[in-house]
DNA sequence: TCAAATATGTTATATTATAACAAACGTTAT
DNA sequence: ATAACGTTTGTTATAATATAACATATTTGA
């Protein structure tokens, strides 16, 4: 089993670039923020994304190959996710709402299959890009 | 606007491998098995795979980098998916369910944000890959 | 302390997707 | 019919995303 707490060299220079991140970042665009760091190959970029997300610490917007911070406290594991993001300025939140959430647990598809996990990924307009 | 109803020669030709398959395909397994057709580059692919898109007749399944064929006749303009993805056999299942859809229709970001479309995978292991 | 598991560094390569441009095709209005 | 327009095609090149494979180092725990 994974520790629960503590955080590889690479794996926290990742997650604090992601963390202080105002959108989702992708992965080379976080390699070439963290060279100056000594990271240099693609892989040790993904083997960290990896043990992020299986940490639940961050989440890939799979629309956009991309990734942010999880930002809902009960994301230890993230089974059950969702995503507000905006065609426009490509802004991602994450959504952390009980009654949605409880709701797709709970779903049951007609053919038997128990879900283990959902995604789910909003897209439209946000506020600050409506205006303009 | 996109013609509604005619697909172009290439079109047809991608289209109809994908209602064949059994399960998803990735672009370049379909460029594959349409190379003796003529097709010779990824970009005739992608092409086809965007208008088919834009026409709500196939569906890409984001988090496999894959399409599948629109089993869901409401569909004429995709802005409701859903999908029950097994992670044993990859075999993906559109889900139509008018509940699930009104509900996610009609689901209101609390920062205000008002949605045009959504897409939500559900994973699991299916009833086949269970009994193994 | 030594064995196992985890993490790192590195090179190479696979996979997925788009850019850019020229030519052909199909509408539709005249 | 034919000119004008939009769409589709063909083609070459390249960008962007992701993994394989292997050698070494570090951490952890019995």
């Amino acid at each position: 089993m994974a520790r629960a707490q503590t955080l590889s060299r690479n794996q926290q220079i990742v997650l604090d670039i992601i963390q202080k991140a105002k959108g989702p970042l992708k992965a080379y665009s976080i390699l070439f923020n963290v060279q100056k760091k000594g990271i240099k190959a693609p892989q040790q970029i993904y083997r960290a994304l990896d043990k992020l997300i299986g940490m639940g610490k961050i989440h890939k917007i799979e629309s956009k190959n991309a990734f942010v911070a999880c930002r809902s406290s009960d994301c230890e594991i993230s089974k059950a996710t969702a995503f507000s993001i905006c065609e426009s300025c490509e802004m991602v939140d994450e959504i952390s709402d009980t009654k949605l959430s409880k709701y797709l647990s709970g779903f049951n598809h007609k053919k038997g299959m128990k879900f283990k996990r959902f995604n789910l990924e909003f897209f439209g307009i946000c506020k600050k890009c409506k205006k303009d």
